[in-house]
DNA sequence: GTCTATACTAGGATAGAC
DNA sequence: GTCTATCCTAGTATAGAC
């Protein structure tokens, strides 16, 4: 009787902590769960994806949602370690913001099938057939992506705070700019040609577009005609 | 032997033109997709939101799948018919161009469902699991978004030629202004308390910081403290 | 036109071989 | 630890009553 099945992890330890062999299985669900969704994708799809037969994810996930919910601890995990660092760095919010934009940017670009599938589980609600074990999961990914977004919320206060910035309203304002970030994963297509180059002048022109409004300055209105 | 179900249409006529029976079914389904995605969602589910059995549905529609189109295409020609208006009409660039998203952001808030499923859509393959007269709806879905879309780039174009707006790249700038409109039905919560003239403000505001990067002027640096 | 009853299949999950 | 074989529920779709 093959049951071992690991617990649901709830800390922010990388999925590959525990083994290669688990984070094999979540980056092959994070592909299959990208294209079909949750409900649209069966284990035999992700086990296709890894060239193996469900045997072996049933032995490392207890089952389907495990499994999805592991997929989205390992994106939020990403997004957190990737904007982090900039929230209490040196510099001028603009700056902060702007790296913090660009380096989110360039990951939903390299790591687009976790990112997509963590949009999908914002949306989804699971309704209640979920064990306990899995509602501590997703209380924490609540959390963290609370977490996650009020470190743009704080620096975009900071800056209207310091006058470096405009009086926007700050949680609105990043509730915009985070759409433009997340829809990215949408339409965006990696060419396997394109150059990391390229790919950092496209982040660079898309955070102008999101940042521009924040000039202090103006008091011009917009010319019309 | 019931077997009636109509054809599925191809043209951009509203749902309720066939029948408000049939525009029933559809806005319910709207509901149920939006909360449990499209292979989530089972027919029984659409059939409890409308306080019927599946009966009634299979007698107007083939099956799921062409539900779920009926939904997107109805979404769609919602979304053309309120900013169709505004491209050629007329007035500056950026009064017209404010006036769609404006608009676009008011149906987001009141046709939260539609909006969502249409974003569903827009993620999903359906894979080959398609008749040829579904292709052919799928493929009007895409010409009319693409045909969407491109009212966006029209208007853009014609500010930036201008000399109205700064010069940016009319395409990207329009995804990510996209981006924001449609994070939103993702977020936003319609309060049953809340009046329409507090949504309009909520709109407003949310177009002046995806607009007011576009403004000319500016030369000046952001002040980095 | 909408209902109830039923066929049929896909897919989640487990058992036991290797 | 991974495979194959199997169980069983859920859900699409249809038939036929009303």
């Amino acid at each position: 009787m093959a049951r071992a099945s690991r617990k649901l992890r709830v800390d922010d330890v990388p999925a590959d902590a525990d083994s290669d062999n688990r984070y094999e299985i979540v980056r092959a669900a994070a592909r299959a769960f990208m294209v079909n969704g949750y409900a649209g994708t069966s284990i035999d799809m992700v086990a296709d994806e890894l060239g193996c037969t469900k045997g072996r994810i049933y032995y490392q996930y207890q089952g389907k949602a495990d499994l999805f919910f592991d997929v989205q601890r390992e994106a939020m995990r990403m997004n957190i370690a990737v904007i982090e660092p900039y929230v209490n760095a040196q510099g001028s919010a603009y700056e902060r913001l702007r790296s913090m934009i660009e380096k989110q940017i360039l990951l939903n670009m390299a790591e687009q099938p976790f990112q997509r599938v963590l949009v999908q589980g914002v949306e989804m609600h699971l309704e209640g057939s979920t064990t306990p074990a899995q509602r501590e999961v997703l209380n924490m990914l609540i959390q963290r992506r609370d977490e996650y977004e009020q470190h743009f919320v704080t620096v975009v206060s900071q800056g209207v705070k310091s006058g470096e910035f405009r009086a926007v309203d700050p949680r609105l304002f990043v509730k915009v700019m985070l759409g433009s970030i997340i829809w990215l994963t949408v339409w965006y297509r990696p060419r396997p040609d394109e150059t990391q180059p390229k790919r950092e002048r496209l982040a660079s022109e898309m955070t102008d577009y999101m940042l521009q409004g924040l000039k202090p300055e103006v008091a011009a209105e917009v010319r019309t005609r």
